[in-house]
DNA sequence: TACATTAATATGTAGCTACATATTATTGTC
DNA sequence: GACAATAATATGTAGCTACATATTAATGTA
């Protein structure tokens, strides 16, 4: 079985692929250790390691040291969401990106948004009303929550000018981000930002991010109707 | 600056995130090689190899052979979707689950069908709509085509009893798979299926999934009204 | 038998070398 | 100067060794 031309990772991992694919192994089955596995191809067994890392990743096998790996009984299908600064969302459709600061005020966090961030207490932070425009029309409105605690400067930054959105992502990376995605009917003021009528269905993306323990912000998009949130892989 | 002590590719990797977070390398810039960044921690190339790994996988930096690495100038917020089988997703919610078959049929492709797999001939598939129940009470619907070319098993699984969702995730990996979500106003026949009423908004899932360049399935899942999609990470 | 201690074992990680590959920079030729 | 051939270079991968770590299995003792 062993084979002396050098084996890519890749080969290796759809090689195992293959087999569970074929019941070779089934789900809950144990797999043969990496050595096993590396004797079996002849190759080295960092190479069936870095195969298993691999499909461990993407959900087809499970690893435990000393347990050993087990294809899964359940396997998940995983996708990789990509969300860009909506500035850059809208200019590679090819459209005219535009924004608009509707308010700005220092609030105490709402139940709601404590309840986003796991917090016991109240704390003071600077609430953010914007709305996003492509070609002139209403993309998506945001109505954000940032931490003044974890987050001073963004006082002194201008957000007629610079949006939130594009200032965090820039200036503040996170640890932590926990995404809500969900349908709702339009509202009365829903329609007055977007656009929108009454009846629509709107397509809404909560996110919340932390710095360590730290939180930093929390944010409810509401993105006008037609909107659709795509990915490939 | 050279360190005795053995240093994890993970301190390495929140190092350099670290002097991007404090701008000591800002959008754009192009960051040492991997080799400058051994010798001044006092690690191996393969260490600094496996954080930047990460690091470019999780969107911060940009690598390219010769070109060297980059710190990304339009971060991305990148987040894995966990998409369980149904029947799971409601049994870890603690809810009873139940699958009621509502039609199966033989049929050429629509043109919306031929586009999500980027067909350019109309295909026999097998369409299957199916109700998936939590608590009796409908959760989400599926209208699903099956390419038969691709996976002819499925003619002879009994889908009453089975559900096409768990049949394929079982039996059939794929290398591809391309998602849509969005929110649509809830239809008369929506209302009928999934118990709904006429101004609900409701959340939807489109799924399409290929092994190489050979269509599997397509399905559009269609949320029961106040379901929502999360995340952690 | 019950429970703590110890050994065994499979995966995880760090470090090294060597070579592959992609891309840029340089050089040579007309 | 234009363009092709060549060299230089940074990342990517494969293979090896050694040791770390988590977890199960085996063992010893009360």
């Amino acid at each position: 079985m062993t084979d002396k031309r050098r084996h890519s990772w890749t080969e290796i991992r759809d090689s195992i692929r293959q087999m569970i694919l074929d019941s070779t192994y089934g789900p809950g089955d144990k797999l043969p250790r990496d050595e096993e596995f590396a004797a079996r191809f002849g190759c080295a067994r960092s190479t069936v390691h870095r195969a298993m890392r691999d499909l461990a990743e993407s959900g087809v096998v499970e690893r435990r040291r000393k347990g050993g790996t087990m294809v899964r009984r359940d396997p998940v299908t995983r996708a990789t969401l990509n969300i860009p600064i909506t500035r850059l969302e809208v200019e590679q459709k090819g459209s005219v990106y535009q924004y608009q600061l509707i308010r700005q005020s220092v609030q105490a966090t709402t139940p709601a948004i404590m309840a986003n961030f796991g917090l016991p207490e109240p704390r003071p932070m600077l609430r953010v009303e914007a709305l996003h425009l492509a070609d002139s029309r209403p993309y998506i409105f945001e109505d954000r929550w940032i931490c003044l605690e974890t987050v001073p400067e963004i006082a002194s930054v201008d957000l007629t000018r610079d949006s939130a959105n594009e200032w965090l992502v820039r200036n503040r990376p996170y640890s932590r981000c926990d995404l809500r995605l969900y349908a709702r009917p339009g509202t009365e003021s829903d329609s007055e930002v977007l656009q929108s009528n009454a009846g629509d269905a709107l397509f809404v993306m909560e996110r919340t991010t932390w710095i360590g323990e730290e939180p930093i912000t929390s944010l409810r998009a509401v993105a006008h109707p037609g909107y659709q949130l795509v990915t490939q892989g």
